[in-house]
DNA sequence: TACTTCGGCGCC
DNA sequence: AAAGGGCGCCGAAGTA
């Protein structure tokens, strides 16, 4: 990726800068905490192993590997379920060894893979994050790098530790880490994040002006009509649980470039796996079923009345006819970039050389909305630093920046970040067409117990 | 013992 | 027409 012009280089320089001053300060550490912490879990997977050791399973394991058996082997795992329970993945390459994966495992509906998957859970907070982390603690701060040069699409990158995948979605396992991440004394963390950011971002590149719609206008939701398309539901009966996994399963992968090949068996699963419930109680396997819709069906042989060909339905409405610019858009670049042998990003930046449709035409749309953010960093940095600020800035995961505020600071800092990324941001890159918005969290205790704050 | 590769899984 | 974008770290297993 090469910058081609003078402030796209800026950026880069400006942005290392104000990276490494970030790495400099440092993110506080409550060390005792994880010190407790790390105990507490060691003990927690020790007393699950021991519990799987009584299993019938184990026993045979042992006999089949004898002093090479290794609970932690999933190549074991797999030949072992295949010995005892018969086990095949449904979807398995036969070229390739048996995969079993939590979603594989999940097939089987036995005691001892719930067990197992609880404890290899525990397993990788112990090892990646309370071990990883406390590996690199010094005198009670954390500095992660953060590097600008290094990924393919122009996003950072962060390592040693990476700070850009500390758990959050599993409640359980979130809290066990994040807790351990705390203010300075006297001081609150403050965490900034901006709203769908790439969604807006790729608005600049394709003009759906479907798409400008759902941003501009916030009583539109266009995860919830997904969901109601892809559940065929009326607007009522969507839970928020129903539209997280439209969302995540639908719209990001349709817009990543996913189809429905893929899409269809991952929704299907979360409707038969999970226990989905519509607003008035009805299971959504049950709902589909009234709906005539009894069964997956297969990618290669779509057949009436089964999910695979409904959400292929979907799939073409959701290109053909919600969002036909986007769809015109994709085209368009592609055959350009075909042409010419390379592609631009908004804020500056080819590359050149062979990509696949997909890298094409999410690149530059990854790329941007990172640079919003880095932009957004570099300005805030500047200010603190003319303004002889106590403020410090200890990380960013593209799309947020998370800041050690003093309190007497809070709002001055929170009101001028709000300026500079929705308001000075986009009077810097009159390509952003949409408006950007905030999300501000803050908490005095821990980056778990972090809050809303109305702005 | 040291290193590499692979599958798996954490995040946006 | 083809068919999910981007990362880093871990343990197991294979190789030198």
């Amino acid at each position: 990726m090469k910058a081609t012009t003078k402030d796209a280089y800026k950026l880069m320089h400006d942005g290392a800068i104000a990276l490494s001053q970030m790495e400099a300060n440092g993110i506080c550490i409550d060390v005792d905490l994880l010190e407790k912490t790390t105990v507490k879990v060691a003990k927690k997977i020790k007393t699950i192993q021991e519990e799987l050791e009584k299993d019938e399973l184990w026993k045979e394991w042992l006999k089949v590997y004898r002093k090479k058996a290794n609970m932690g082997s999933r190549y074991q795992m797999a030949d072992m379920l295949n010995k005892v329970h018969g086990f095949t993945k449904s979807t398995q390459d036969p070229k390739k060894k048996l995969s079993v994966d939590e979603k594989a495992l999940l097939e089987l509906d036995i005691p001892f893979i719930k067990r197992y998957l609880r404890m290899e859970k525990l397993k990788k907070l112990h090892s990646t994050y309370l071990k990883g982390i406390y590996r690199e603690i010094v005198d009670g701060l954390l500095h992660p790098s953060f590097n600008l040069h290094l990924v393919r699409t122009g996003r950072s990158q962060s390592n040693l530790p990476n700070f850009q995948n500390i758990p959050i979605r599993d409640p359980k396992i979130g809290k066990l880490i994040r807790s351990c991440f705390v203010p300075r004394a006297g001081r609150v963390l403050v965490e900034i994040d901006f709203g769908s950011l790439e969604v807006r971002v790729s608005c600049c590149y394709n003009k759906d002006p479907a798409l400008i719609e759902y941003i501009r206008d916030s009583s539109k939701d266009m995860h919830r009509d997904m969901a109601m398309e892809c559940f065929m539901l009326p607007q009522e009966e969507v839970t928020k649980e129903i539209r997280f996994y439209a969302k995540n399963q639908f719209v990001f992968p349709a817009f990543y470039g996913s189809y429905f090949g893929q899409m269809a068996p991952d929704l299907w699963e979360s409707v038969t796996k999970t226990k989905l419930i519509t607003v008035s109680g009805l299971r959504l396997v049950d709902h589909l079923k009234n709906k005539g819709i009894k069964r997956l069906g297969i990618k290669d042989d779509v057949r009436p009345r089964t999910f695979m060909h409904h959400i292929r339905e979907v799939e073409e409405n959701f290109w053909g006819e919600r969002f036909p610019v986007y769809a015109q858009w994709k085209w368009d670049w592609w055959k350009e970039y075909q042409k010419k042998g390379w592609f631009q990003s908004l804020t500056g930046f080819r590359e050149l050389g062979v990509y696949a449709k997909n890298d094409v035409v999410n690149h530059p749309i990854q790329s941007s909305a990172f640079h919003c953010l880095l932009w957004s960093l570099i300005e805030t940095q500047h200010w603190l630093n003319r303004n002889k600020m106590k403020t410090l800035l200890v990380g960013q995961i593209h799309d947020s920046i998370l800041a050690d505020v003093p309190e007497n600071e809070i709002e001055k800092y929170i009101s001028h970040v709000i300026e500079v990324t929705t308001v000075d941001l986009p009077s810097h890159w009159r390509w952003i067409i949409v408006p950007l918005e905030v999300e501000v969290e803050t908490s005095s205790t821990n980056w778990w117990e972090k809050q809303k704050v109305k702005v």
